[in-house]
DNA sequence: CTAATATATCAAGATATCTTGATTTAATGA
DNA sequence: TCATTAAATCAAGATATCTTGATATATTAG
């Protein structure tokens, strides 16, 4: 499928966009804290984090056993702007639970 | 719905991308006229031309029983750089076929 | 008013996407 | 090696979206 269209289809959900904005504004964060934060089960926020990565907007950085997740820089001009827009939203956006401490994870 | 998130939603569909581009390449055009070129059923074609409008793409003229579809314009920063990507995609777009004159269409 | 034509809407089945819980994979440390 | 923890993937049911054919609405002409 065509980057443009792939990209749509991963703005396309609203647990996405939240995803999307909560990691363009608190940075570079482990799966394990944004489980914690956004309250959702594992494997959903791991299908949605594989979908937004796919689709350009996330890039993902292994150490250890955990995984890094954050806004992939540069974005193109399309997404640029999707970003743009996604930071007007009016959405609940949850405070970040940094629970990863000391090498482990507070779960 | 937010609009950004209803123009996302109506941009994801291989159709409705289709429309767009081709309105945008054909100027304004009445739906039967879109019907015979882009060789769609009517409550199909219909349906999607609604999405489109209600997501802020098209704006819709009635003249006599004829609809004419158009893109608006002007469009906002984030529908103006979908419409420009959708421009770049490599789709197989139907020449437009006119059939509407002297006041019928000849389906 | 009635008939004819263009378009919009509705209902039902077909298709795709999302959610959940279970399982698998990968990395670390005892 | 084995146990533990984090993350990814899979399978099945739940939900949403799309397609089609039928019906409704609206405008015009007779």
């Amino acid at each position: 499928m065509d980057i443009f269209l792939k990209s749509v289809a991963a703005l396309n959900d609203e647990t996405r966009v939240l995803i999307l904005r909560f990691l363009d504004e608190n940075g570079e964060t482990c799966v394990c804290d944004l489980q914690n934060s956004l309250d959702m089960i594992q494997s959903r926020l791991s299908r949605h984090l594989k979908i937004l990565k796919d689709a350009g907007f996330l890039r993902v950085e292994r150490r250890g056993t955990w995984a890094y997740y954050a806004v992939r820089s540069p974005l193109d001009r399309f997404r640029t702007e999707a970003l743009q827009e996604i930071k007007y939203l009016d959405l609940e956006l949850p405070k970040l639970k940094k629970l990863s401490q000391n090498g482990a994870c507070q779960i």
